[in-house]
DNA sequence: ATTATAACAGTAACAATTATCGTTATTATA
DNA sequence: TATAATAACGATAATTGTTACTGTTATAAT
């Protein structure tokens, strides 16, 4: 078996991670090490967030753009993108329900998990829309 | 404004992509239709099925598989995804409790259209599963 | 028939991601 | 504490899915 060992890089992935509430892309999360890791690599960034979803330590979802999402928020929830900003929001906890909650007739099989997108325009962007 | 021109090509992706229950990517799509059109383009597939999701008579959705899926079905539906057999099912609205039941807090803005994704197993694979 | 142009096939370009490779850093063991 | 084993690194090449470009062909309007 694989023994993990210690990164410096992998640390400060996690924590960047931790303190955003956006849902950065491997390259938005790169741009923002590379201030603390001037030369550090593109792939290390990758191989470092993939191993973190391995270990369930964070998500990793695709909500329709063309790029992958982290999210260090790993407990069910929802999220509601906005198509005119890209902002991707997290959905309270106290909205979510169990995956069989969702059901009304009988499933072509076993759904284990669950998600679910909402797209639109967020409260942000209305307002500004009716400022100008 | 653009004025639309018959093309065989366009008609046979139509045609294929009506008469197949799963959810093909443009490759899936190629392969089949070279057998009509043995040299057809990969990007006159793609262009052709851009096009149909632009004219609103098909839908594109990713499942988080890296590709984006072609659906004839247009109205609201949702999907099951297998992790087993990588099938995708259509799943109409019916068999889902209404999204909006959930909510009861308020939105971060205004949702104008939702996906909603079960991953799980099929059960043609949970009963294959048991024979062997 | 002629002309305009949408669509074509082929291919190059592109963006996101993964794999490879020689080197470095971390951890286990002597 | 020195040494050995190997996880992780940075750099870069390769891969994959998709889009854009280019010269040619097919469709439909005049």
């Amino acid at each position: 078996m694989r023994t993990l060992k210690y990164s410096r890089q992998r640390e400060s992935i996690k924590n960047c991670l931790m303190n955003r509430t956006d849902h950065p892309t491997a390259d938005a999360l790169y741009l923002s090490i590379r201030e603390e890791f001037p030369n550090i690599s593109l792939g290390t960034v990758y191989r470092n967030l993939n191993l973190l979803v391995e270990l369930g330590e964070i998500i990793k979802f695709t909500c329709g753009d063309g790029s992958e999402h982290f999210d260090f928020t790993t407990d069910q929830h929802y999220h509601f993108v906005c198509r005119t900003c890209g902002k991707i929001i997290d959905l309270p906890v106290s909205m979510v329900r169990s995956t069989s909650d969702f059901f009304t007739e009988e499933m072509p099989g076993h759904a284990e998990t669950h998600a679910l997108f909402f797209y639109g325009e967020c409260n942000h962007c209305m307002e500004s829309k009716l400022e100008s």
